[in-house]
DNA sequence: TTGAAAGCGCTAACAG
DNA sequence: CTGTTAGCGCTTTCAA
């Protein structure tokens, strides 16, 4: 059995004090082993380690915070959706965190919207985190909140009155941009969008980045079509274009919603590529398996959750120093199957 | 401006003896307040919540933790990984967790071996959380942590050395015996299937729950492929099974992994559902939109979520009273389009 | 390099 | 119904 695993259920729990007097050391001097503050002949920190681990001593994080006035957490703000987008940036965020030596509050908001994020961010403030990441809200209105501690809005631009906001990106706007040149590249006279519910940011980023590329080729730009994130609302979405003889060109906002839209284009008898060619958003592995593989961008997840983290624990703990620039997030395209020429190539 | 959000930052942040001076009551009145204790007055009640708005007060957790001995937080060891099933459970426990007026820690465990779980349930407590759930781990070997609060496993049976230990199923074992049941009824002379890791609990219970279907009708257990959840592993075992020609029926043990094989069946020739009809497990909504509709049993996230919660909160809050006993998941298959009666239908 | 004393902000137990 | 008195277990001074 390992060291430590047997102390009885029954007895209190070890206190710093406990390992103290085992290792014959003053409790300050078990305070700074367990914090690895210098100053502490190494005899002292052997003595302290294998009393604490004799003992089965667990830190006290509740009281460590409310003499620090720390707690080493943070707080997520987190979309309760159960997307592969949110989903990834979600696992990415907390292990960005726990690698920071920080450990991880969650709350959802199913909506994203500003009065829901304040009643979230005040109940992490109120557990006492050193930071907290709003993830993908919402763009409409302010958020009500004063926060003590800094602030990062991943994938979004700041709105809040906090002691610190930080933005990292996720290049949403330049993505969706090489997803709609892609189209334009394989000869489309223009690409239609399906866009993501227009109150959220990461809706209107995508919208500008296919507009951009739009106006940069002279290309007609299409009436936007909206969608929910759903395949409900892509399939809905497909009904509305399959009619329509111009199109050819698809760029949804989203890889769900690029499975709906193209599951209403063939059941109205458009062929996904030959007539009509669909990009979506994401990069979600399963949707190389389906037909046809869908040709998508890939959201650097991993890469803005840890810029992120980085600058939020940069400015818990440096706030009075400046922090070197990341380099930027890959930007992705992944071509598979649902991409082609149009029908009557004049490339 | 709303109230209490004007408070100038630089100010220190009210206590609750602020709060006790400005309504003119002791500091235990307010602490009464604030956890809606009984005997109080509503005049004084009124005093302090207004007070409490007044000054912009937050109640310091560290604290109340501290003093209590209790943190009203509940830690999550969850699988660090971004498909569907898991991350609606979380989803599920999150919304739960907080319902139960609890707020929610989260640790990933990328493999839910049982030293990461060990590890992962170690810092949770360390953090002093009230209770701890597991969700979905691995089975192979014991967890060698000794937990002091109740310990919840979503999904898997008690390994643990823990104060109390709960297990609430997610009905795994009837639902892949529904799903094999449906392939049988519907006239396939027996039903293959394509397992999860075995090393996962998860895996063993569908595996036992399709092997009864089987058993219970005399037909012959053929082979288990062993794939790893992903749509790859899924592809991976289609190229296998496709050469075989007695494969008429698949009973695949998750949704991704369905569409990776139904993908590889129909590369080598083999129609879905015509000659092949696979069903598979999760019930992720967007596989209603691609090509066939996937057939599949759903799993009851909220319900199991809901309950292994109001199990665990018991286990908390009153220890050694009963709990009256939940009623028993639902158990859903939803009928698309990936399964038909085998090419020669002899029913 | 080490230790003694003084809290952090709250709730528990008990008395009124 | 209300207040008083003690801590919870740690870190922070500050002095040795």
């Amino acid at each position: 059995m390992a060291p430590g695993v047997g102390r009885t259920s029954d007895s209190p729990a070890p206190r710093s004090a406990d390992v103290a007097r085992v290792a014959g050391v003053s409790r300050k001097t078990v305070s700074r082993v367990l914090n690895n503050e210098p100053y502490v002949s190494d005899d002292a920190r052997q003595r302290v380690l294998a009393a604490a681990g004799e003992l089965g001593y667990r830190l006290n994080h509740a009281a460590r915070a409310l003499a620090s006035g720390r707690t080493r957490s943070i707080g997520v703000v987190a979309l309760g959706t159960a997307g592969y987008g949110t989903a990834s940036l979600l696992v990415r965020i907390e292990h960005a965190v726990r690698d920071a030596g920080y450990t991880l509050r969650v709350v959802n908001t199913p909506d994203g919207d500003p009065e829901g994020i304040a009643g979230a961010v005040e109940s992490l403030i109120e557990q006492g985190v050193d930071g907290v990441v709003v993830s993908e809200p919402v763009v409409e209105g302010e958020v009500p909140v004063h926060a003590d501690v800094p602030v990062l809005f991943l994938g979004a631009p700041p709105a809040f009155d906090a002691a610190r906001t930080l933005t990292v990106g996720v290049a949403a706007h330049q993505l969706a941009r090489v997803a709609t040149e892609h189209l334009l590249d394989l000869g489309h006279v223009t690409v239609h969008h399906l866009s993501g519910p227009l109150r959220w940011y990461a809706s209107k980023d995508r919208l500008e980045g296919w507009r951009a590329a739009l106006a940069a080729r002279d290309a007609s730009e299409p009436p936007v079509v909206e969608g929910d994130w759903s395949p409900a609302s892509g399939y809905a979405a497909g009904r509305e274009l399959a009619s329509d003889p111009s199109v050819t060109a698809v760029f949804a906002a989203g890889d769900e919603m690029a499975i709906g839209l193209i599951h209403a284009l063939r059941e109205a008898g458009r062929r996904v590529p030959e007539d009509v060619s669909v990009v979506g958003f994401d990069g979600t592995p399963v949707f190389a398996y389906v037909t046809p593989p869908l040709t998508t961008v890939r959201q650097p997840f991993d890469a803005a959750a840890r810029e992120g983290i980085r600058r939020l624990v940069h400015a818990i703990e440096k706030p009075d120093t400046d922090l070197p620039p990341a380099s930027d997030p890959p930007v992705e395209l992944v071509v598979r199957g649902s991409t082609a020429p149009p029908p009557l190539h004049q490339g």
